[in-house]
DNA sequence: CAAAAAGTTGACGTGCCGTCATCAATCTGA
DNA sequence: TCAGATTGATGACGGCACGTCAACTTTTTG
């Protein structure tokens, strides 16, 4: 008789329980910082929230921040391939503004879903904000990304760091007020910020020449 | 004999001693952020810096982030009267959005123009982004004068509240940016800023017509 | 000038911090 | 299969920052 192995079972026990231990405090955290805030949540709080012991959080992370960021990095994680779809099958530069902002949007909308049903405050807008590496890896990812489009249609020229800034500041603040709104509404966002964008840079390449 | 009266020793010696300790706590607040980090500092750190005892801290304030928030909100009290200048002056939507980019990119230039000659780290790259209700009340501000303004040439149906997420968005990334480059050049970052913001409204006032 | 009010001070009890010696569970390899 | 080695969980502990408060000093009031 063959048996199949469930791949969870491929690792040894000692490594499944790391695994499970280490998202245990993530989604404590999670739940603890909807909850009473994230300035307001102390170590002990997350443990709490597992069935851990207190020293056991710090064979994971070495801090409140770290959790923070873990958790922003899960985000950016699952975003990236995302992108990275859409990088691939864009055409043009129109193309890939459609579909970098739908990807952001939908993304934040899905991501928010539990907490929207729930009507509790979404991650986003717990009030902090976060600049990790992660992120600006995605940043310069874009940048690489408008620089190819920008030049195919000669306009290399223009500033892409600002044009990327501009682009990003539009999704974080837009994509904030989506989550205001209900129904929360990504394909009228991404039409919106992609609009604007496309304007702009028409805008810059015309008084550019 | 008449007495010219400093307007200073107008109050009495005890509420004067009052706003000096308050200003010595957000000043010494501003340098030990500045130095180690705003997670790192604890308030013996900022009172440390001045010399009240630790007590006193808490006749003024109740927190550190309650210090951080009235950091950022000197920052805004500074900037409203700025902002009500643009309004009272600006004709229409493309002075209106050129003289507050300008007003904005200027005051970030000169409120990190210390720390920018030291190589120090400015407040607004500390890594935390409050959302104050002061900052809250400036949005509503520039939504309402935006609006004003769009109603004048018939776009008052247009999106006001995503039109004023994707101009503050704008503002604040390419803030960011602005100050990491030498020589730091608010003009020509209103430009960009102001430009894509006004051909953005125009690209939507043509597709929603 | 004396009584009242305001405000500062730093010592104190409390609770969170991060560490670490101990122990239990898992893995290794013969 | 088993014994020794390794890994990692546990929670008690010393240290430190927290926020409070009774005592004290300075200013204001009448």
């Amino acid at each position: 008789m063959t048996v199949r192995v469930d791949p969870n079972l491929r690792m040894g026990k000692r490594a499944r329980a790391k695994e499970a231990n280490r998202r245990a405090i993530l989604e404590a955290a999670r739940v603890v910082f909807a909850r009473i805030g994230y300035e307001a949540t102390n170590i002990r709080d997350i443990i709490r929230e597992t069935n851990l012991a207190s020293g056991t959080f710090y064979n994971y992370f070495k801090s409140k921040e770290e959790v923070f960021e873990a958790i922003s990095n899960d985000s950016v994680k699952r975003f990236r391939p995302l992108l990275q779809k859409v990088r691939d099958e864009a055409q043009d530069l129109e193309s890939y503004l459609y579909a970098a902002f739908g990807a952001y949007f939908t993304f934040l909308a899905e991501e928010n879903d539990e907490a929207i049903q729930l009507g509790t405050p979404h991650m986003s807008l717990i009030g902090v904000r976060v600049d990790t590496p992660e992120m600006q890896t995605v940043s310069e990812e874009i940048a690489a990304d408008l620089e190819i489009a920008l030049d195919k249609i000669g306009l290399g020229h223009l500033d892409i760091v600002y044009i990327t800034a501009a682009a990003i500041g539009m999704a974080r603040e837009m994509g904030d007020q989506m989550l205001k709104r209900r129904p929360v509404d990504p394909e009228a966002t991404t039409k919106f910020a992609a609009k604007v964008t496309l304007a702009g840079i028409e805008a810059l390449a015309k008084s550019d020449r």
